[in-house]
DNA sequence: CCGAATCCTCTTAGATACTG
DNA sequence: CAGTATCTAAGAGGATTCGG
């Protein structure tokens, strides 16, 4: 038998990581689970992300099926939110897995971790 | 307080995930992990690599000390091995993690899931 | 055998200005 | 408010060639 050959985009590892890699869509994920869902609220949460990206970043993850888009006034001006939906929600779990992973193993003192899920609450 | 802002550079959520994002990593990981430690032979797995691409990926892993590196033969014919370092196997687990999300949320028919764990004793 | 060095292309990202 | 449109800059990735 032949070796077998390996791409990750035909692999199950590389289409989940197409989900939450990328500069913003892990902090998109957690920001819209937390009830951060307009799109201004999420620019001023990410001051560094264009609306140009910020705009492809939620088509993209729409398109993937993790968020959707509510239009609720769609004259000017316009209310739109997000909300996940429940692939989104459960990559949850996983991102947290990754978090941990990372707290353990890139920090230098693992007890000074600043967890995305400690500071959301002190606003 | 201000509301905080994000980004995923600073967050061991955005560090991990680089580790293990881009086209080849986690495939090369696996390979290595299963003794397909010679710079030929990961080629031959990955046929779509380019070897500048290869030597890249392998390069930033070593730098991120996940493999390390080690010439047997420095002369000609060269021979060289790769092989994880804890970190890197470490990553294993994570993986993992992540290919079973994957199965159960992206594939159509999970029950007929092909895992790059299963392959692997067939040649 | 295992690269390094070039060159080239193609995708992403940032900046800026405009709009329903 | 929540985008689009356009342009440009930067970088990742491929093809090819050369070398110890």
């Amino acid at each position: 038998m032949e070796a077998k050959e390996y791409d990750t985009y035909s692999c199950p590892v590389g289409k989940t990581i197409e989900l939450i890699s990328g500069r913003w869509k892990p902090i998109i994920l957690y920001l819209v689970q937390h009830d951060i869902n307009r799109f201004g609220l999420l620019q001023k949460r990410m001051p560094k992300i264009s609306r140009k990206v910020l705009t492809e970043q939620l088509r993209e993850m729409e398109n993937q099926g993790l968020i959707e888009r509510e239009i609720r006034v769609s004259s000017y001006p316009q209310e739109v939110f997000y909300f996940l939906t429940e692939k989104g929600s459960s990559l949850r779990g996983l991102i947290d897995q990754i978090f941990n992973w990372g707290i353990v193993n890139l920090l230098d003192d693992p007890s000074r971790k600043r967890a995305m899920d400690l500071v959301i609450d002190h606003n």
